[in-house]
DNA sequence: AGCACGCCGACT
DNA sequence: GTCGGCGTGCTC
């Protein structure tokens, strides 16, 4: 044969299609146009004719063929379209983590393909409308709304569906696909180029920043000077937002961040008539600068020095590294051991050898000072991964990491995807984070995913923590990770002494009473001596629940089967709720779907007036701290003070700066700063750690409370943590006191190995859920059926092990209006059980209103 | 997941 | 008599 008819043969491209149910995801074969055979290759991702209506979907090529290859099905077969991008393919490798991804997450392929690629590359598809075929069928347009979109595309000649979507509506749309059926339009399908991003909005005052405050904050002589009248809360809160920006400009989902009060439309219409009004100017392109440079601060990186453990842990690390096989390891360190040198140490050692380097952490925003101390170290060789980041900087970083023009980059749990083509190093710190687990499809976990490029690339994985996951930990005693252990405090600190203050009969249990005597006492002392000190409650609001004195029903979330809470309702709201007692003035939130509504006046299911508000957040021991220690200057840092830009940092900021005396809030206080002036930890809350039902309860609770004593006293004086419980005989509470993990550890382990749970077996969660009860109720009982007779003696899958638990109800039943069931079935994950846990999954019952998902050892049960 | 084809209630 | 509701089944 000659190369000219060798040139002729056709070529196929199997082709995934993207947001697609997991039954249908298969290689779909389309023809490959003459023409474009040099750009279709495996890996890319391109436009294609899907369904009886054509419309225009996206596709991931996962393999190239041609028909003396493999016979091409006689059904007629459509032509690629286009190619989405020359740039965002694939590579070899990515094929293959796409697979990994697939069978390990039971996602559909296009799914897995999609998280490879940076987020807005795969939304370039445009379709539009326009006049076609013949004139004179257009008179035969049989509608008003017809007539009307005929008349417009006179004019426009053209017109995107998004637009007509957004303009006109959905009734448009399907009125010009009927007319597309009818032959008198014609739809074309275009893809955006890659250049042609779509543009951030970025808004910046016309006035001085402080203006703008004051404008906001409703100052008359302000609003008369600059003729201000706009009345609305709206626009208050718009101007209050960009008055305050640490920057010059902010973006407009930053604006939206910080008016979480306000629906997006409305903000938008108020910047808009903002700017009419001349007070606020809109620009829409790139942000100006990257944020590294300007809002954290310089960290010199010094040279590190390391003590001889450390110094062990790195040459053992640098060792395993230099191999080049693919090898894990576990560095466990308690507390203030300086793990972070020894990951600098041999991130830097890694990039030395002309690899490439991951890092991984649980959350960019609370860990502003490592990030600073990379980039400085590494200057524009780093970058930095986070979820504030725009699409288009996304993809900047992934075109940098691709090329090698960065050795290193820091991010959160997606950045495990860095397409680095030299990877030597994946470090994965905190590792016993639940934030690495993702919950969405594809649901991986970053510690799978890293071992599998560890694996392939021939790379260290490197796991690091305080307190490791059970499941790691057990690796490393079983010698699947080399265990490194940093056992002396860095520096000769010492350990904070733990009291664990017991509040039965000071505290009444469901009484507003935060604070108890012993941590009230010990507050006191440490503001005399000039000290400070971090206060940890789990639960953020006012109150807890809104409660009927008579019928004695919590007032619950209209959407969710959970009670509502009670917040103050300061903050964004000021004039508002300013000065009106929280009782009347608070707003009820449900932390679940985030509904907002007004406290009823009387009791929504007795029509009792006898409402009251029982339990607390931290919105009201801010309260309580201020009427009682009115010189303690308290900041507040939760979901609720950190929603603009920046905020975690300025509050973190403030009090390094010793702004303020007590740092009181969530989670999110008890992470890795480092507050040399802290001696004094307080756990307001310690038991309702530990109420969660899941089997991982203790070990976060114990996690939690390491991480927060050790917040106290690293430094040369000592610390004190004071933990308030009903159960101060509660062995988590007294062995996170002592810090004593191993033995925590050997105390667990034993009750995970009895009753069956990781790392002794693999958990899989299939939910069912939809709108319609009776529905979900049977498609999970059909399910379960379906999973006992399968694997019953005489069953296809006889040869299975596992044990099912199920169907029951959520932990919490009802979300935004959908019902929930669970099936839990415990089992070891092999081909075997993928196999079978597929095949349910291609066959369940995706009868329309309910949807079924499956998770694989998912964090939260 | 979309989207079309297909069979039953309230409108011109 | 049609428009349009959403219930099944297919998608190269």
């Amino acid at each position: 044969m000659g190369p000219v008819s060798q040139d002729r043969a056709p070529r196929y491209a199997a082709v995934h299609i993207l947001d697609i149910s997991y039954p249908a995801d298969r290689p779909y074969t389309y023809r490959i146009e003459q023409s474009a055979e040099d750009e279709i290759v495996p890996g890319c991702f391109v436009a294609v004719p899907f369904g009886g209506g054509n419309r225009g979907r996206i596709g991931y090529v996962s393999k190239v063929f041609s028909d003396s290859e493999e016979s091409v099905s006689s059904e007629a077969v459509k032509p690629i379209h286009c190619l989405i991008s020359r740039e965002f393919v694939l590579s070899e490798d990515q094929q293959a983590l796409c697979t990994f991804l697939c069978e390990m997450t039971f996602c559909t392929v296009g799914d897995a393909a999609r998280a490879l690629v940076p987020p807005g590359v795969l939304n370039r598809l445009v379709e539009s409308y326009s006049l076609g075929g013949d004139p004179q069928e257009a008179g035969a347009a049989n509608s008003k709304t017809a007539e009307s979109l005929i008349r417009l595309l006179q004019t426009e000649s053209a017109i995107r569906k998004d637009r007509l979507e957004r303009q006109y509506g959905l009734r448009w749309v399907r009125e010009a696909d009927r007319l597309v059926r009818q032959g008198i339009l014609t739809r074309r399908l275009e893809v955006r180029p890659d250049e042609e991003r779509p543009k951030e909005g970025f808004v910046s005052p016309s006035l001085p920043a402080d203006v703008l405050s004051s404008l906001a904050s409703g100052d008359a002589e302000t609003r008369k000077r600059y003729s201000y009248r706009r009345r609305a809360e709206r626009f208050s809160a718009v101007l209050s937002a960009v008055g305050s920006a640490s920057g010059s400009e902010q973006s407009f989902s930053e604006i939206m961040a910080a008016c979480s009060d306000l629906e997006p439309s409305e903000v938008r219409e108020a910047i808009r008539e903002l700017v009419a009004d001349g007070f606020l100017t809109v620009r829409y392109g790139e942000p100006l600068a990257p944020d590294a440079e300007k809002t954290l601060q310089k960290e010199s990186a010094e040279p590190v020095r390391l003590n001889p453990e450390q110094q062990r842990a790195f040459e053992a690390l640098r060792e395993m590294s230099s191999r080049e096989t693919a090898s894990a390891a576990l560095l466990y360190g308690v507390t203030g051991s300086g793990k972070s040198l020894v990951i600098r140490s041999i991130a830097e050692s890694v990039i030395a050898s002309g690899r490439q380097v991951i890092l991984l952490v649980p959350e960019i925003a609370l860990t502003p000072q490592s990030v600073a101390v990379y980039c400085s170290y590494f200057g524009n060789r780093a970058a930095v991964l986070h979820s504030a980041l725009s699409a288009g900087e996304r993809a900047d970083v992934w075109r940098k990491a691709r090329s090698g023009a960065v050795d290193l980059v820091i991010g959160t749990r997606s950045a495990v995807f860095t397409p680095f083509e030299r990877l030597g190093l994946i470090v994965i710190d905190e590792e016993q984070e639940h934030t690495y687990k993702s919950d969405q499809s594809p649901r991986y976990h970053a510690r799978d995913v890293a071992r599998f490029r560890c694996a392939a690339s021939r790379a260290l994985l490197l796991l690091a923590s305080a307190t490791p996951s059970f499941e790691s930990y057990y690796k490393a005693e079983r010698g699947a990770y080399t265990l490194l252990r940093l056992t002396e405090r860095y520096g000769g600190a010492s350990l904070p002494d733990v009291v664990l203050d017991d509040i039965r009969g000071e505290i009444t249990r469901d009484g507003n009473e935060p604070l108890g005597k012993t941590l009230s006492n010990y507050l006191t002392d440490t503001i005399q001596k000039g000290e400070q000190a971090v206060f940890f409650l789990n639960r953020r609001g006012y109150h807890k629940y809104l409660s009927c004195l008579s019928c004695r029903q919590t007032v619950f979330c209209e959407h969710c089967s959970i009670p509502m809470t009670l917040h103050s309702g300061k903050g964004a709201r000021k004039e508002e709720t300013d000065g009106i007692p929280a009782e009347t003035g608070g707003v009820l939130v449900c932390h679940y779907c985030g509904a907002r509504r007004k406290p009823p006046a009387v009791c929504p299911s007795c029509s009792s007036p006898y409402l009251q508000a029982f339990g607390y957040g931290t919105q009201r021991v801010e309260e309580e701290l201020a009427e009682r220690f009115p010189s303690v200057r308290t900041l507040r840092m939760d979901l609720d003070t950190t929603q603009g830009k920046d905020a975690h940092e300025r509050i973190l900021q403030r009090f390094r700066n010793r702004e303020a005396d007590l740092l009181l809030g969530t989670q999110m206080v008890t992470k890795g700063h480092d507050f040399p002036d802290v001696t004094l930890v307080g756990v307001i809350a310690a038991d309702a750690l530990l109420s969660q039902d899941d089997f991982r309860a203790s070990e976060r609770t114990f996690a939690l409370l390491t991480q927060v004593i050790g917040r106290a006293g690293r430094s040369d004086r000592r610390g004190v943590a004071v933990i308030q419980t009903y159960r101060p005989e509660n062995e988590v509470f007294r062995l996170a006191a002592k810090q004593d993990y191993e033995t925590f550890y050997r105390k667990h382990i034993g009750f995970r190995k009895e009753m069956v749970y990781p790392p002794f077996c693999d958990i899989v969660l299939f939910s069912a859920s939809g709108k319609e009860e009776r529905e979900v109720r049977s498609a999970a009982d059909q399910l379960a059926e379906r999973i006992a007779s399968e694997t019953a003696g005489d069953g296809r899958f006889s040869n299975i092990g596992l044990s099912m638990f199920g169907p029951f109800e959520a932990p919490v039943y009802r979300v935004r209006e959908q019902y929930r069931m669970q099936i839990i079935l415990k089992c070891r994950l092999n081909s075997g059980t993928r196999t079978f846990l597929a095949f349910l999954l291609r066959n369940a019952c995706n009868s329309g209103r309910v949807s079924i998902v499956l998770d694989c050892n998912p964090t939260n049960l």
